[in-house]
DNA sequence: AAAATTGGTTGATTTTGTCAACTATATTTA
DNA sequence: TAAATATAGTTGACAAAATCAACCAATTTT
């Protein structure tokens, strides 16, 4: 039985790799990649979050990502403070117009999922969202 | 609701897309890349599959998979066999290392999926691949 | 048989990611 | 408190992964 869960499981991710996938092309359409996506979602969320804290939770390379904020940085999205406390350490914000990016490209990606679900109907897409949180529900537990 | 369908969308995207990462972790201690593995499951599965194929199931681009298949081919891997009835296409298929070797993997992404579903009660277990494969069904319309 | 299509390859380039050396602060410890 | 060690982030050099468009050769269409 656990074998054939196991399979079943693999399935899923084959198909659903596929799916995100296609979604995230479109965020390649954006004037952003996959990793400056993430980077920015790290900030907006999280006001005056440190570079050590995004490699934390994201698992990026800490020379990568300092390139990437300096690029963010020189267009003026994201603002950097060096701390008072540790003069070695800085803390991370998305500028007015860094902000107004995000959102751009937050709407573009909800504009994405929109057109998925568009080929849904409403009954399948409610199933689809149930089942969704059930895998979460069940699953938090596994990840932490 | 729509707009609320999409969000609910989104947080499981970011967390499957959690669950996936920690799975690949483990492909990519082992010699092969992620589409490497994908691409070795599909000519595993499908005797003599031709490289469209391939690119049809998994949206791999077609150059990045014939450069791919000719590393395969060089490690005996793979053996192409062009096709009697069509001069233009090439049939695959694994060699008996092949075939070696992609067992070995499968046997290592099991292995984790085993690690992942062991952390859950058999009756979890069952649900989580149900809704796994309610989630196929629903969307299985929207892709291909 | 000329034109268009198809299956696959190749070259050029971009994106993504890694590694190690380095600067500057800050902390520990002798 | 001076010297050693550790930490936060930067930079340079490079390698791997992925994409794009031009291309070749066999096949089909007209």
């Amino acid at each position: 039985m656990l074998q054939k869960n196991i399979a079943e499981v693999r399935v899923f991710n084959r198909f659903y790799t596929r799916v995100t996938g296609l979604l995230d092309k479109y965020i390649l359409h954006s004037n952003y990649t996959l990793p400056e996506a993430r980077i920015l979602y790290e900030i907006y969320h999280n006001e005056n979050i440190q570079a050590g804290d995004i490699i934390a939770s994201t698992g990026i390379d800490k020379g990568y990502l300092s390139r990437i904020l300096k690029i963010f940085v020189a267009k003026k999205l994201v603002a950097k403070k060096r701390s008072v406390q540790d003069g070695r350490s800085v803390h991370l914000s998305l500028t007015t117009q860094g902000k107004r990016e995000f959102e751009a490209l937050n709407a573009v990606q909800d504009e994405e999922i929109k057109k998925l679900l568009e080929m849904l109907l409403v009954d399948e897409r409610e199933k689809l969202v149930y089942h969704m949180a059930e895998i979460n529900k069940i699953l938090s537990k596994t990840i932490s």
